[in-house]
RNA sequence: GAGCUCGUAGCUCAGUCGGUAGAGCAACGCACUUUUAAUGCGUGGGUCCUGGGUUCGAUUCCCAGCGAGCUCACCA
């Protein structure tokens, strides 16, 4: 209902309505779809004093209704504002500003031109010191004129001149505005911006007397206005459901979240370029597919309506990629969403983003030397260092350990029997998984568990497979690929009678990659890394969550169409 | 899916041994031309998550629901 109402006052399309109604967010929003009398009675709200204040709340304003706090006769409201407070401080600032423009600013003007960036003048003028800067009384020094476009983070005004801070870009400089700089008009804008509004700045630079580098403002132009209250300006939003549902306001509120994210892109591209540099093609393959193949999960269904097709988003592109590889991509990465329809947690999000990459001709050897290289160096370009701290502890991602899994089970579990793999698997699982800290490979892993790795050529109770463990968990998982159609096909009618004995989670037949790998895939390693994970591990964070822009939550509920219902 | 914890102003948090609530920031008004969590004085703002029960009376106690966090299980 609300997505829907939203989606046409955005199309613009609504329909004016033809009779008055409680004041709506689109209304406001798009003064085109409310009849004019509703901007009129909005300029009313203005000098209230308690009294007004109160009988407005029930009282005909020019023939219309207010509904200030009437919820259930508003309710397109009361799915946008949070309460009677947001209600009233939207429709002030909308008040603030028609003011701005009666003083000839336009209230949402299509472009600012500044001259720099703030991280830029703090690139080139950090170091400047005040003397150099601000000259003196007998020798000014010659100005540095400059422009810059912010969000403002803090405003404190003192009669006729103020401070603000800007802040754009993850980065903060701070203005000063006076009222013999900027003039008159100028000043009474400085005076109508909030917390939150957008502003361009012209002026020169100088320190204040306690040194900080500031804009002494000359031209004040206002661009976006605030409509909402921002969160503490001390300790930021910190309700962790706020900020994953509001992801907009924590990203400017905090700037240790947006670092989060600055970070995974630099890992997405540190990653991209090791790649790169070594012949890698970067590809896509579906994301939607027939059958949901290469990994042991279960799929989200989604159906193609033209074709009549049931479609999985992918839980996997593992069976893809390999056959890329048949077709002579020899070397090929994708760095892309998974799905998988299951449990959320610290470590889980039903969407994930996963990097496989595969590599003809290599063996699961090979992609251990080339794993310890490749998170060195992400880590390293990412951080200056491969030392992280995650979780408590300090980790060198650079130091490596390597051990078979009945090495590493033998250490734990002594006397453990070593020969059954399925048991090994367990107690790897169980006494070992948790306690890997330190950048270890874990190689060598029973058959029984590995149903897609190529066995040694030595020893056939084992394939040549390994998986990685930072910070406790997995990251990643490797293998020479299994590349004999009649053994892989075995392999896929094995899945399928354990998939009728009603394991949902088993292989389903996937008769075109047989047919693929009919046609010769060379031998292949081939390997896939949980990029979340590793940012999480180069970013210090211990949710999923807090390295995922939007993470999966419940939608909220609106309570009193719900609970009305569930009551009735 | 199970267990534990939490839900009080826009935000960050107190508090009520059961008698319908407070602070700081934010907002509004006044003062203040080098402040920076500005300051001083004043004002407004709350279905204390929702529903039910116990009670003269529930934000507080009990039950259920909703949402979230953590742990465990499955999984990467």
């Amino acid at each position: 209902m609300r997505t829907a109402a939203q989606a046409q006052s955005a199309s613009g399309s609504r329909p004016a309505p033809d009779h008055a109604k409680p004041l709506s967010f689109a209304a406001i929003f798009h003064p085109s779809a409310a009849v004019d009398s509703d901007r009129a009675s909005l300029m009313v709200i203005h000098n209230r004093t308690k009294v007004a204040k109160r009988s407005m709340r029930s009282t005909d304003i020019l023939g219309l209704r207010i509904h200030c706090s009437s919820r259930k006769e508003s309710r397109v409201s009361e799915w946008v504002f949070e309460s009677e407070f947001e209600r009233n401080l939207f429709a002030l600032r909308q008040e603030k500003l028609e003011a701005i423009a009666a003083l000839g600013q336009s209230r949402y003007p299509n472009h600012y031109r500044a001259t720099h960036t703030i991280f830029a003048v703090r690139a080139q003028w950090n170091e400047v010191s005040g003397e150099a800067l601000n000259g003196t009384p007998e020798q000014p020094a010659p100005r540095v004129e400059i422009s810059v476009a912010g969000r403002i983070m803090a405003i404190r005004a003192q009669g006729k001149a103020g401070f603000a801070t800007l802040q754009q870009g993850g980065e903060r400089l701070q203005i000063y505005v006076r009222q013999d700089a900027v003039g008159e008009a100028g000043y009474a804008l400085y005076k109508l911006l909030d917390m939150g509004d957008h502003v361009g700045v012209t002026g020169y630079l100088f320190r204040t007397r306690t040194g900080e580098l500031t804009i002494h403002v000359e031209s004040l132009t206002f661009l976006a206005k605030a409509m909402l209250a921002l969160p503490e300006k001390y300790h930021g939003l910190s309700d962790v459901e706020l900020r994953y549902r509001q992801r907009y306001v924590d990203l400017f509120a905090n700037l240790d979240s947006r670092e989060v994210f600055v970070k995974r892109a630099k890992i997405l591209r540190a990653i991209r370029r090791f790649f790169d540099s070594r012949d890698y093609l970067e590809v896509e393959t579906p994301m939607m597919q027939p059958i949901a193949g290469g990994a042991a999960a279960r799929p989200f269904v989604t159906h193609h309506n033209a074709l009549d097709l049931d479609l999985y988003l992918r839980i996997a592109p593992e069976l893809y990629l390999k056959r890329l590889v048949v077709g002579g991509l020899d070397r090929v990465y994708e760095i892309n969403r998974n799905f998988r329809n299951e449990g959320v947690s610290t470590q889980h999000n039903p969407e994930f983003t996963m990097l496989e990459f595969y590599q003809a001709y290599a063996n699961y050897h090979d992609l251990m030397d080339l794993t310890e290289e490749l998170i060195a160096q992400v880590a390293q370009e990412v951080n200056g260092t491969t030392v992280v701290e995650f979780n408590g502890h300090t980790i060198d991602m650079a130091q490596w350990q390597r051990l078979t899994m009945a090495e590493a089970v033998r250490r734990a579990v002594p006397g453990a029997d070593l020969h059954d793999g399925k048991a090994l698997y367990a107690l790897f699982e169980q006494h070992v998984e948790h306690t890997l800290i330190q950048p270890t490979l874990i190689y060598d892993y029973p058959t029984e568990v590995s149903p897609l790795s190529k066995a040694k050529p030595d020893d056939p109770a084992h394939v040549e497979r390994f998986e990685f463990f930072i910070g406790g968990f997995e990251i990643g998982n490797a293998f020479s690929e299994l590349n004999d159609p009649v053994e892989q096909r075995r392999r896929f009618e094995q899945q399928l009678a354990a998939r009728e004995a009603g394991d949902d989670e088993a292989h389903q037949m996937d008769e075109d990659y047989v047919r693929a790998l009919s046609y010769g895939l060379p031998p292949t390693g081939g390997e896939g890394i949980g990029i979340d994970r590793l940012t999480m591990l180069l970013t210090g964070s211990r949710s999923i969550r807090d390295v995922i822009l939007f993470p999966l939550l419940r939608p909220e509920k609106h309570n009193d169409a719900q609970s009305g219902e569930a009551t009735a």
